[in-house]
DNA sequence: CTTGCATTCAAACAAATGTTTGATACGATA
DNA sequence: TATCGTATCAAACATTTGTTTGAATGCAAG
């Protein structure tokens, strides 16, 4: 049998793995507890409801995603092209990383594209506005001091566009790319061309600050 | 009573309506048959299963989406500034417009984000790879002739990423944006935005052609 | 009218699913 | 040992859900 100090907690991780697959609806109480080892019952038993539990899967892996990857923070002076580079890497591999759980990440995207009442609304203000909060800070350093919130807001969204483009559209990639292509897609790369694109595209956008160095 | 001169038709698009709302597992062909005012068996009469419904909603849907809003073509000359405009606008348009049954869509949307078997795969070759390659066409013109494919593809995935996102994540936005400000996120603004960022990151990233215009 | 075919309908069916129940086992405490 | 609270289990329950059935209806051709 599986390690099993703690019944309740393991059967929120196979709820959790579950869910993040398949979605709510098509995951049944019974799948999860015989993947868990354990009782239909215990499902009513620890959690109220089918509906409870999941919510609890949402929380969970709302606070390990934070955990395992957090957002980058810096010291005073650290140019805001380093600190950019540095948002997308750290977005990036909290949606591509694979030597960690990977049901924490498919759960809350799969939550955020299709928000369930009572799920989505608190991590989106615990967790979204707080990193799209820390990316605005970055654009108002890398922007004249004029510029209005608006753009700061589209560009942020262009960012955080082309990150996510990642993740939703894996399976479309997957068919429209060679394998060898879809492949080579890793962190790194994907990192230096999302930076690059967008440094650039907020250079020609705004006049130059006059502080930067050029590149 | 509706309009109801084909009735297989009709159940085809509350069941397609009603799908692309909820999702294949969450919607029952009782709900359907009943918004349709239709007998429960009518699902299995005319299209065999619930299964089998869903698959032709989606090919409906394909079918309408390439019809209603066709990908634009242009005569010789056209510089390719404005093509990459205009694709751009006319990929917005798909997701935004509201003037036209939303339901195709979001269930193309539904389906590409999360594929069941039988209904992807065929709706990624005959629509979207026909329409990410007149994409890489636009791109080829606006960058030196040696450009590596995937570098263009990767340029591709940014602009097509940037689109999508106001898609995704419209839930989220509304959640982080002010209801006004939301609001003003329409097609001609999206567009001007996405095409600047677009054009000036392209601009950066690779050395100018000779033959386009300064703007 | 009658025959034949396509369609619609209410009812029933069988399987799946979330939940509840009542019994049982276990462990700590007195 | 007796008692109490917790946890687990098999079984049952009440709904929901996709599908089937067989009768009824409408309509066009013979």
């Amino acid at each position: 049998m599986i390690l099993m100090d703690d019944p309740k907690q393991h059967l929120l991780n196979v709820a959790g793995q579950k869910f993040a697959e398949k979605g709510f609806d098509a995951t049944n109480v019974r799948e999860i507890t015989e993947a868990a080892g354990m009782n239909v019952a215990s499902v009513n038993y620890h959690f109220g409801s089918k509906e409870e539990l999941y919510l609890e899967t949402v929380r969970h892996a709302a606070r390990m995603c934070e955990q395992i990857t957090p957002m980058p923070t810096w010291e005073e002076g650290v140019p805001a092209e380093q600190r950019l580079r540095e948002y997308i890497r750290s977005f990036l591999t909290r949606l591509l990383r694979e030597d960690v759980p990977t049901w924490h990440r498919k759960l809350i995207m799969r939550e955020v594209a299709e928000p369930r009442p009572g799920g989505c609304e608190v991590f989106v203000h615990s967790f979204v506005k707080p990193s799209f909060e820390l990316l605005q800070g970055i654009l108002r350093d890398l922007t004249p001091p004029g510029t209005p919130l608006e753009t700061l807001h589209l560009i942020g969204s262009s960012i955080v566009g082309q990150v996510l483009h990642y993740h939703h559209a894996r399976n479309v990639l997957k068919l429209l790319f060679s394998a060898e292509e879809f492949q080579r897609l890793q962190i790194d790369r994907l990192t230096d061309h999302i930076w690059r694109f967008s440094l650039g595209a907020i250079r020609s956008l705004c006049p130059r600050k006059s502080k930067g160095e050029g590149r």
